[in-house]
Order: structure tokens, then sequence, then C-alpha cells
DNA sequence: AACGCTTATTACCATAGATCAATGAAAATC
DNA sequence: GATTTTCATTGATCTATGGTAATAAGCGTT
């Protein structure tokens, strides 16, 4: 047995930077010392709209949300984040600005929280993490823009199936209210589709 | 009177890079070389889905659109881009991969064709361009995400004032049928926003 | 000037999805 | 384990927006 404990569970985010970039053990033991895990109970927020987001967040186990609020009150989800995913305000991060946005946890969740100083590190560290920062961007724009596409072309029950591709576990995890507010419909709406699917 | 007559005319490009990175006169000259001007007439296309994406656009003067086609065969536009602006299916620059987007002329115009070569250049001759690729992919993130927010939460009407803040001079230049798959309903729906918003 | 083509408006009706309300089931809290 | 709260479903309407069609204006082409 290890005489460091919280060292024996592999991490998911260790074995992501170990087979997305072919970060080297001796690289992962310099950057452990800045990886700093957090936990967050069901409910717990880890950004709020106002205050200026830090940290990109890495989930380790559980699951958070990306959410807006607009003027009546409505919340409107932008992004689950399940294990493996990374979620955070990057404009608020990279401009410094406060966050029009809120994110809190699902479920229980275990968070690895990303600074600036870690990135950097990182990018020195690993050569292929250099261009790393790069990618996350233009997979969250394409990510995007698959989403507006969707908005803006699919109807209600067109965009379920589309969510249900792409996080196929969440549907079983969230209340039915969240993916509602995902998919910018009703619960009761929902609903209906659900209840329409399933008949065929 | 200049023996070289293009050179005479400020071009817009010029303008932009020398505001927002301060870059040198100096350096110009040498970036010059690696810029290709392109007339495009109203209705011919910059990107077509299922081809490879190879340039950003920045536009001189003129306008374009940023498209997808739905199954349904309906276009939905994600974005303008008139004077000044860039457009690009960045997706298919950076992983080469076939693009699902249509970029076309609006009206006849002129854009600066940037390639690889040429942000590779510009990075090594100005120091504040070697971050401006970042700022560049963060902003646009922030606008895809002030769009979902939008869509999701906002009804026509709504959607349609948030579009007149943000293209002000677009609604002048397009015909209205374009803006309503913009916001994501049907001309004839725009038509009766409008007619409402003309009583107030 | 005459022709066609695109665009905008308006009226009438259709429909997807919203809203309101009631019910029961499930989950959380005590 | 009882109570309270959250959640999902369903029915009955309501509303925003869609679809169709007719009309007229604008524009480009010859």
């Amino acid at each position: 047995l290890s005489i460091f404990p919280f060292m024996i569970k592999e991490s998911n985010f260790k074995n992501y930077l170990f087979q997305q970039f072919e970060l080297q053990e001796e690289h992962w033991q310099k950057l452990q010392a800045l990886v700093k895990y957090q936990r967050f109970q069901k409910g717990e927020f880890l950004l709020t709209a106002g205050s200026i987001c830090q940290h990109s967040f890495f989930v380790e186990s559980g699951l958070l949300r990306f959410y807006s609020i607009s003027v009546n009150g409505k919340e409107h989800i932008l992004q689950f984040a399940p294990e493996n995913w990374m979620v955070s305000d990057r404009s608020s991060v990279f401009f410094g600005e406060p966050s029009s946005f809120y994110i809190d946890a699902v479920e229980d969740t275990t968070v690895v929280m990303l600074d600036e100083r870690f990135l950097k590190t990182l990018a020195e560290v690993n050569v292929k993490f250099a261009s790393n920062n790069e990618l996350l961007l233009q997979n969250h724009i394409r990510h995007l823009h698959q989403r507006l596409h969707s908005l803006l072309g699919e109807n209600a029950e067109e965009r379920y199936l589309n969510f249900l591709k792409l996080y196929p576990d969440v549907m079983q995890r969230v209340p039915q209210w969240m993916i509602a507010s995902y998919l910018g419909i009703t619960p009761e709406s929902l609903s209906r589709v659900r209840k329409k699917l399933s008949k065929n």
C-alpha cells in the first residue's frame, strides 16, 4: 500500500492527459502538485453570474450543468458536463470579465480545478499540449455551431434525439425538466415528445 | 501617383492590424506579399458544404453570410459578416475536415484571404498577434453563447431587437427573409413582428 | 416599356409548443 | 414511516409562429 493513499486511484484526468497528449509519467509528477481536486455537493455552485470565472473544471466524477437565466427567471442549460468533460466560462477567464452564466453540480461531483498556472506548466512540459488549448476552443466552437444549427433547423423531437446521441447517459441521471431546459422546451412538451416516441 | 496603384488605397484590413495589434509599417511590408485580395460577385460561394475550408475571410467591403442547410432544404444563417468582420469555418480549417456550412456573398464583396502561412508569419512578426488567434476564438465562443442564450430564452421580437443592435446596418442591406433565417423564424413572421413594432 | 423574378405584406387557417391545472409517483426530509 | 417536496404525466385550452395564397411593389434584364 502506498504511503500516499490519494495517489492510488488512477484519475480520469490523468488518463485524459496520457491518452490525449501522450504525457509522460515524469511530467505527471511535476504537474500533480498543481492539480487541485475539489468536491461539490449536489446543488453547490462552481460559478454564479456576476463573478469572474477563474478555472476550467474537468469532471472526475459526477455531473455539472452550465446555464444562463433569462429576464423572466427561466434557466437555459447550454451544456452538461458528465465525467471526462470540461466546462468553464472561457470568456470570463480569458477576458477577466464577470460571467453571465452559472455552473452547478447536478450530482455530487469531483472536479479538477485548472487554472492559468497549471495550463502554462502543462504547455511548457509537453509540446503536444501547447496547441491543446486551441484544439479545445475549436472543438467547442464546432459543438456550438452544431447546437445552433439544431436549434434553428430542428423541431423538439429531432433535438431530443440529437441530445440522446450526444449525452447517452445523461437522460438517466438528471430530472427531465433539465433536459427540457437544454432543448428549449417545457417539461410538459418533452414528456409528450417522449410519449409519442415510445409508441413507435 | 504611385507606380503601384493597388497600394494607394488604405485597406480596412491594414487598419485592423494596425489598430488591433499595433503592427508596424515595416512589418506590414513583409506581410503584404502574403495578403491575397479576392473579389466575389453577389451570389458567389466562398465555401460549400462538403469541401474543406482553407481560409479565414476578412471582409474588406461587401457582405457575406455563413449558413447551413437542413434536411428539409431550409437555410439557417449562423452569422453575417459585413466590413471588418471575419468569417470562416474554423473547425474545417483546423481539423482538415469537410465543412457542413456555406459561405456566400450577399453583395459584391472583396475579402482578404488569410491562410495558415499568413497567420504564421504574422505571429512571428508581431508578438501581440501570437495570442490573437486565441482572442478571436474566445470572442467567437462568447458570441455563440449569447446567440444560444437568445435562441433558448427569447421570443422572435426580442431576438429581432438583439439582431438590430448587433448588426446595425445589415437590416438595410439584405432581404428580410435572410434576417428571418438568422432569427429562426419565417419571413412572414418577421414581417408581422416589424409591423407590430412600428405601431409603438 | 415590358417582362419576369424576387421580395414584402396581409389575410386566413393550421400547428407546435406553452400554459394552467390536476393527479399520482418518487424522492427527500423530518 | 409519515410528511413534504420534487417530478412526470395528462387533459384542456391558449398563443406564437408556421404555412398557404393572393397581391402589390421593386428590380434586373432585354
